[in-house]
DNA sequence: CGCCTATTTCAGAAATTCCTGAAAAGACGG
DNA sequence: CCGTCTTTTCAGGAATTTCTGAAATAGGCG
């Protein structure tokens, strides 16, 4: 590896994390190193900066593009594929919301709703479902509002999240604010 | 392993994901074994159910209590430990992202924080300085929101999470949203 | 088409993670 | 302090994941 200290210092820690991330140690390589480059990298400068293998890089950015993570990028007069990040970090942030999601709490969504299907057929399983009733009902509130909150334009999110600790501490007055918002509703 | 089918759909179920949520096999199976149990178990009954080895459901349950996802809960006249998960999902919701911060991003925010600390020694280290400061940035606006939110009593977490939809259609209309607000504090 | 360059596939090697059984350590009552 | 029951540790085998090099595929261009 042979890159600007600063840039492999980046590129290693995100190797590192990358198994607690769910990715290899290549991807989240792959992935510092397009993120903080200044311009699209092809195949062969991302193995000359990494020293791994070519078709591992290959599958590197295969992985990173299906998680809508990285992009191809044609160049003029270069028939080589060239591939960078999106630029905006907090388009990033919701895509990787939307993937993560869609990995690691869609299935279990979609297993919970058949489960309470079922007609329990003892105690035992009575008590199961009740649970996964609960566990439901908790994700779906949760998936609820992110949905909503997933469309938002990047200005409206910042400001949501910046005005999220003032609704909080109004929110521990919470029959005064609920009427402030109802009074408000009929108003507009 | 002999589990009623509700029961052992949803652990094998559990099982199968832990691999995508940083948690091995045998321990995502004694996690869901342990939230649908109506009572505690201990190693013994875990064994049984889940047809592992008995040092591998100590290794588990030691790993869920390093998360804080299973507590050792004593029964009277029994020598053994008994485990259990805690009932309320909220709570369960707020020990997985409080874990998942610490492991997922902290360690992330602590690299990102000395890296911006250096000195860039080239144009290209400059642009890498600069892509990292956003992300900075992002991360700690995303978690100075998650660190009042999760000081939430569940009653005002729930309406918060309900009220999330109807706050982001006003913030559509931006600017009449943080009139209104600033009007009420000023009057409260 | 034939040639050249770029990319993907894939079998198996390498590395890592997971799991087990055996042994050690711990805890308590007698 | 001994015997019994329980839990933990840990070396090494099993399983899984990651990575590589070689071969196959693809995609122009003349």
């Amino acid at each position: 590896m042979n890159l600007p200290p600063l840039v492999q210092a980046f590129v290693l820690h995100f190797g590192e994390m990358g198994s607690r991330w769910g990715i290899n140690r290549t991807v989240g390589q792959i992935y510092a190193l397009l993120y903080v480059s200044p311009d699209p990298l092809n195949a062969e400068q991302i193995v000359d900066a990494l020293g791994v293998s070519r078709s591992n890089v290959s599958m590197g950015l295969k992985e990173l593009q299906a998680w809508n993570l990285v992009l191809p990028k044609h160049l003029p007069n270069d028939r080589r594929d060239h591939f960078t990040t999106p630029d905006d970090v907090w388009q990033i942030l919701r895509t990787l919301a939307e993937e993560r999601k869609k990995r690691e709490v869609d299935p279990t969504l979609s297993v919970l709703r058949e489960l309470l299907m079922q007609t329990p057929a003892s105690d035992e399983e009575r008590h199961a479902q009740a649970r996964m009733a609960e566990m439901h009902g908790l994700i779906e509130r949760v998936t609820t509002w992110y949905d909503d909150v997933k469309r938002l334009e990047t200005e409206n999110l910042v400001t949501l999240l910046a005005l999220g600790a003032k609704v909080t501490r109004l929110l521990e007055a919470k029959d005064k604010v609920i009427g402030l918002v109802r009074g408000r509703k009929e108003a507009s």
